[in-house]
DNA sequence: CTGTTAGCGCCTTCAA
DNA sequence: TTGAAGGCGCTAACAG
């Protein structure tokens, strides 16, 4: 910042009293038209700005809130942050934000560090420790988690019901007649992950016979672990999520395996690839957009009004067909 | 935040005055290392943490740097942000960012209450008009952009080098006989666009007949654009990035078009999705890792130190040829 | 309706 | 080396 001008600036041009200002500024009711008039004049001509920092302090708030996510390169978090964004301005608060850089033991810091700049915090999909986020919800109320959640702590949080959608493409793929498939584990400290794979544990109800192939959550961890998931002979892999799945994808067209003719592969998620890749990937559909929302809103309340009631509410992934699953062979 | 332990509540604690505990707290050598222990111990079991605006406040700094970018969705874009969130949080700054939504005319207001919030910004990309960046530049001196280079307005700006990158594309086109080749626009308002349009234009001298096309920057647009692209029958597209060639493959696979026996096509960025598409797609890679990287070093320079030189370095982007380019038919 | 004044929590001279 | 006191810029009683 070049200059600095205070309020005191701009009461003295004004010719008004601070608090003066201070009102006009703000839109308070009270003051005389005349001199509001003249006070947002002054304040237009001079340039002020109000200091945050002096409004933070007198007020006790800041009008931020702190968004932590395991990783902002990935499609899926940063669609989520989008549309938290979208939100977060719309309502007049800025957006701290911090990524872990998939470090699970960074989150607490990291979190703690975001805690004492914000009105309030979201944490997307953290992967810390049941005892870390315990102890980060006893010592500071007004957080959320988005796809992690933990009972019994008074912890709100907003989720993708990834159980239902997985059990969802476990069902599409049971309907087309496989039944070894191979699901491809993502974090291991995603709840998200633990979810799914419990989804395809329950398969078995439609005849699925799951194998379990730990990955992990990116494309190359797709990509490598394709040769292990193919020892086990499946008719289908199921992988953990889209990035996942396109690694799956590249590495069976090296080896000249065709999908979905010789293997069906799906993924979970929908990001704006899934569609575009080759063939098109059967997924779920992650609500990103509402899910940002959901979570900005939930967030919203709990710093305004005080006690919520603890739900977890789950939105629906949905089932989305494309080119990459067929009948098993 | 629950509980508010102030600077007080540990002097009390330690039996010392506010001034020993806020020079304890910072490290300030001239304490007695008794009392500075005692401090921290207090402080420690406290819980104290040092209010962030009260010291925003009274140093005048906010420890804290704005990123502006104009859709938190592109993965280009992202990877930047992220490069730049790596050296920020290792620097001890937080990181205010805020999302343009693709929208030019928001980005100036948003910018400014970047700057009042911030003690630095870092524009990535930014659409607005040259007045407005002009009149931002004028206002407030901490401001640099990435990938907008405009110059005589003392606005340091780091950049890929849009120019070059485009032209070894066109060179490698044209050494496999290419010369019909029509140049997919993007963003009208974007200076990376013009650049890259710029150098399709100097390729008429390796005998390149470029026809240009206006698409768009989004996987969308590019699928959109392909038809009519493909009305001036050209034997080769070169989109404007990777975004936009992905969605020009989608098309003409629907087409039944092959690539890149009947059709080439290039992108740029080199997103990490480029190497999984089908087939692999020929881009030219920008350096995104080191671009934030540089970009957060120059702004934390311009920060600390005063007066520093108004160059615009421009960081090469290298050609990279995968599949998706072959011999003109 | 407006001005005066006392903080908000911290840092930093200035004395001791 | 330590403490007392003033001030950073703003808001919110409290008077008038």
């Amino acid at each position: 910042m070049t200059k600095s001008i205070t309020i005191s600036d701009v009461a003295r041009a004004a010719d008004v009293s601070i608090a003066t200002v201070s009102r006009a500024m703000r839109g308070v009711r009270s003051v005389n038209p005349t001199l509001a008039q003249r006070v947002q004049e002054a304040a237009e001509q001079l340039g002020y700005q109000p200091n945050p920092s002096a409004q933070n302090l007198a007020l006790g708030a800041h009008r931020t809130v702190g968004v932590m996510v395991p990783d902002l390169a990935n499609p899926h978090f940063n669609s989520v942050v989008k549309a938290v964004a979208g939100g977060v301005e719309s309502d007049g608060y800025r957006m701290l934000i911090v990524d872990a850089h998939e470090q699970p033991e960074l989150e607490r810091s990291l979190t703690e560090t975001l805690c004492r700049h914000a009105d309030g915090v979201i944490l997307i999909a953290p992967r810390m420790s049941d005892g870390d986020l315990r102890s980060l919800a006893e010592n500071y109320d007004q957080i959320i988690t988005v796809n992690r959640v933990l009972v019994g702590v008074g912890i709100q949080s907003v989720a993708t019901d990834s159980f239902s959608g997985m059990l969802e493409i476990c069902g599409h793929l049971a309907h087309l007649g496989h039944s070894k498939v191979v699901y491809l584990s993502g974090h291991p400290k995603s709840w998200v992950n633990a979810e799914r794979r419990r989804a395809v544990g329950h398969a078995s109800v439609f005849g699925l016979e799951p194998i379990f192939v730990n990955a992990g959550y990116t494309i190359d961890a797709g990509y490598e672990a394709t040769d292990r998931a193919l020892e086990h002979e499946p008719t289908a892999i199921a992988a953990s999520n889209d990035m996942a799945a396109i690694g799956v994808l590249t590495r069976l067209r090296e080896l000249g395996i065709s999908v979905p003719e010789e293997v069906s592969v799906t993924g979970f998620d929908d990001i704006q690839f899934a569609k575009h890749t080759h063939p098109p990937l059967t997924t779920a559909h992650s609500p990103r957009q509402a899910l940002g929302e959901l979570a900005w809103s939930t967030l919203l309340s709990l710093m305004t009004s005080q006690g919520e009631e603890d739900l977890a509410p789950h939105l629906k992934a949905k089932l989305v067909v494309r080119d990459s699953t067929a009948a098993a062979p």
